[in-house]
DNA sequence: ATTTGACCTGGAGTGCACTCCAGCTCCTAC
DNA sequence: GTAGGAGCTGGAGTGCACTCCAGGTCAAAT
């Protein structure tokens, strides 16, 4: 089964015009093509895709993509640094979750303030009710 | 006490340059200034960057952040719309964690691929020595 | 046979968040 | 009084990751 650049699309979840500039910057080999010219995605090509989006939600840059790419096309003999790879991203994604819980607390905290300040408000407007009962 | 604005960069973990650019785009108001027209960054300045800094990281484009910053100015009237934006920036983190861990899991499994290929590799070389002994 | 719609190419344009630069002023230290 | 260093301004430039466009091809449907 293959599908047209515009099912790759779908399930990839890219734009057709990201699916091509990613084979233009050569983070994807390019997929085969139909009698007419037209490109027609593998289910391993999809594969791949998922993965390297995958990888960009981490915030991987396109730059470290591509070098993983490349090496992946150079066979077994890359995996060890391929894995390097992988293992330094996976610090960066466990620095990023932790940077991000820090944010969370300064979003929560401000948050409580708002809130105080929500229940000071309703107080203001209650006391004079209470004054005048 | 104030700051240059090459204390304030220090205190702040971002440039010269960005402190004056946000300035510019009135993400900041304009920090007082000493007799020579330099700007001097206030205690508050600095925590008002330091939290935005932490908006920053959290993802927030510069365009909500300057809407924060402008509806501060804009006094307790604009609280509930602040603490708004927080809320939704709040469930955006959470996303985002969400998402991380996600692409964790894809990681760790591909990494433990490659220290399975690690252990088969070592395997084959240990093999010749076995059927020599 | 022609219209329609998906897809093709090379190249230009976009939005974001900075970052850098030239040419200037101002204070401090010697 | 002059040399050096920090800071000033307006504006241009950068890097990233797309995104859009014009002008063309191709196959299927009418």
């Amino acid at each position: 089964m293959t599908y047209s650049i515009a099912e790759a699309a779908r399930r990839t979840g890219l734009s057709i015009d990201t699916l091509r500039y990613y084979e233009r910057i050569e983070l994807i080999d390019p997929p085969a093509r139909d009698t007419g010219g037209r490109r027609t995605y593998s289910e391993d090509d999809i594969g791949w895709l998922g993965f390297l989006t995958k990888l960009r939600t981490t915030g991987m840059p396109i730059r470290l993509m591509r070098e993983y790419a490349k090496l992946r096309r150079g066979g077994p003999a890359t995996a060890s640094r391929r894995k390097q790879i992988l293992v330094e991203q996976r610090r960066d994604v466990l620095e990023r979750i932790a940077e991000l819980q820090g944010s969370l607390d300064v979003l929560n905290y401000k948050i409580t303030n708002y809130e105080q300040i929500e229940k000071d408000m309703a107080g203001l407007l209650a006391a004079p009710q209470e004054a005048a009962s």
